[in-house]
DNA sequence: GTGAAAGCGCTAACAC
DNA sequence: GTGTTAGCGCTTTCAC
């Protein structure tokens, strides 16, 4: 019974060892659940570390296995609520299969593919990208280093890397869909100024869906991707008055203040005025002011795609990249008639 | 020059040593900043590692320095957009200071205390908690664990551990004032159904600007502090009906689910019909339709404090815990007069 | 300025 | 079942 007083140390597992009377196999042995040790070894393992406040290092673990458990999850814009959403469900999905989240957010001053490259340096056992796509090489890296790398809703041309992704294209076909349903004539696409894959897929489903009607769409150029981006762009757009028209916002978040200007600052009535349909389906967009029609995102199986593609990839490396694709669904509330 | 076709391994720093023909020590020298070695040697070795890919193991460097740089974040609650701007901040101020964040959401299944129970094993740098306050025992083993605690908003009754927070008395002070100088004279503190240290504090401010004016504080039982919260309050606050109403919810999130109740669905008129006031300033209270008076918490100031608390700790560990108190400011909207 | 050697805390053969 | 030995990848005295 050692007892230093300056002893700040935490106890290791020789030091649970020395206590317990056995060798440091053993102590790593009552800690690894289905490891060949008899009850009574283990027994005094356990009550000498709960004396000592022992608990095994996992990172010291790690080291040794040449496995952590660390993921890596890259996020941007957390501002909106659909990105909140996305990252506790990917974070909850990956603690649930006993993965950490090492969180890093990305934005203009720190690119996704600088974290990436820092991330490397940890010995992850994976990377789940939710913001920007990184750019090829960087994916590259990661293959090259041996990191399992999954894109979130990127659909990049990097066909060697795993990603699951929305059904982007039916969605948009559904907008365009339900809008043709309710009796508008003018379909509008407001597209964003910030644009990237998967805004554009929803822009070309929507138009695939008008095409088959038989239908034009007019392109509008939106402002940013936000909120206060949709009210500048309604400001815009209130000179383009027209009879019947069906507006199809490819982000709830920027939908939001598109409506939210119309009604409130321009006194527009919808969907008696203009109908609007937006898309990912945030909490905002139901609530009594808004009541947005939507395309909802399933986060949830997005996210459990995403770890279930890590980890088949985390077991099987030399495997071929998937793609999974998740199914959109028209959440039918009141800026369509 | 091996060159195993089988060779997937990462290239350690004896791969490095050996390529530039040095040794690991120089290798180690090379990757830090400072460390006295020649340029000459420095330049062999960054080329060999350039050429094998490597980079040093952050992870081992941890283990070896017996400090890694991995801070555990706890969070709760990240649907509330509050929470969402408050993780981002954190998140994005421990990167800045070289911290990597570990992300853990907590909820009913996975309390605050099992989620520190489990970082422990990792030898963090840190841990940030936002969620409920860790019980007493919880924090109490943290410090035998030698790990650094902050309690982000958490104002409990461990005086021996470090946390920052908002000024919440001087914050329900506020919009008690604020309410009062609008001309109102009947004042209600709405208190939802899960209650904390900081929402308490929040309406014993408000309580004691009331008090101080002379005027009394009608508690009203609030639901959930949520938006849906705040809707279902609003049905039952509806038949009680005074004149000069002010309310006071301290939380937007919940305000919102509140005003926009009333507002939608009962079709009253704020501020006429009656003012409200709220707590946190999240962007949705900005937007028009809810054009929310309410206390502003400085998110950024509460990480950055939050952040160097941790750093102060982490360089002093025997140093006495403090507390920070960061300000608070109204912001006038359009729910008061 | 540089290398040898010991060690961070743990696990995984391998013998017994 | 259990202990011994040899690493995991890196840093850091300590001599030179």
């Amino acid at each position: 019974m050692t007892n230093d007083p300056q002893m700040q140390r935490r106890a290791t597992s020789y030091d649970v060892a020395r206590q317990a009377g056995v060798s440091r196999s053993a102590v790593s042995r009552a800690f690894t659940p289905g490891a060949s040790i008899s009850k009574a070894t283990r027994a005094k393992v356990i009550r000498a570390a709960d004396a000592l406040g022992y608990r095994v290092n996992h990172l010291a673990k790690g080291l040794s296995n040449r496995r952590s458990d660390l993921v890596g999850l890259i996020v941007a814009d957390l501002d909106n609520p659909f990105r909140a959403a996305q990252i506790d469900s990917l974070a909850r999905e990956l603690v649930a299969n006993g993965y950490r989240p090492l969180l890093f957010p990305s934005d203009e001053n720190f690119s996704t593919a600088e974290i990436v490259h820092l991330l490397l340096h940890y010995s992850l056992s994976g990377v789940v990208v939710t913001s920007d796509a990184p750019p090829t090489e960087i994916c590259a890296e990661c293959v090259r280093n041996g990191t399992p790398l999954v894109l979130v809703n990127k659909e990049v041309d990097n066909a060697f890397v795993d990603r699951v992704s929305v059904d982007n294209l039916r969605g948009g076909r559904l907008a365009a869909e339900a809008l043709i349903d309710a009796g508008c004539k003018d379909l509008v696409a407001l597209r964003p100024s910030r644009r990237s894959y998967s805004i554009e897929s929803r822009i070309r489903g929507f138009r695939d869906g008008a095409d088959d009607a038989g239908l034009e769409v007019t392109m509008f150029d939106g402002d940013l991707q936000t909120y206060e981006g949709g009210q500048s762009t309604a400001a815009r757009f209130i000179e383009r008055r027209r009879r019947n028209t069906g507006v199809f916002c490819p982000t709830d978040y920027m939908a939001l203040g598109f409506l939210d200007a119309l009604v409130t600052e321009y006194a527009l009535t919808v969907p008696k005025d203009l109908q609007l349909i937006g898309y990912d389906d945030i909490p905002q967009s139901g609530w009594s002011f808004a009541r947005l029609t939507t395309i909802s995102q399933p986060v949830d199986q997005l996210a459990s795609a995403a770890v279930s593609l890590l980890i088949d990839r985390i077991n099987n490396p030399d495997a071929d990249a998937r793609v999974e694709v998740v199914p959109v669904e028209l959440v039918q509330r009141d800026t369509t008639s």
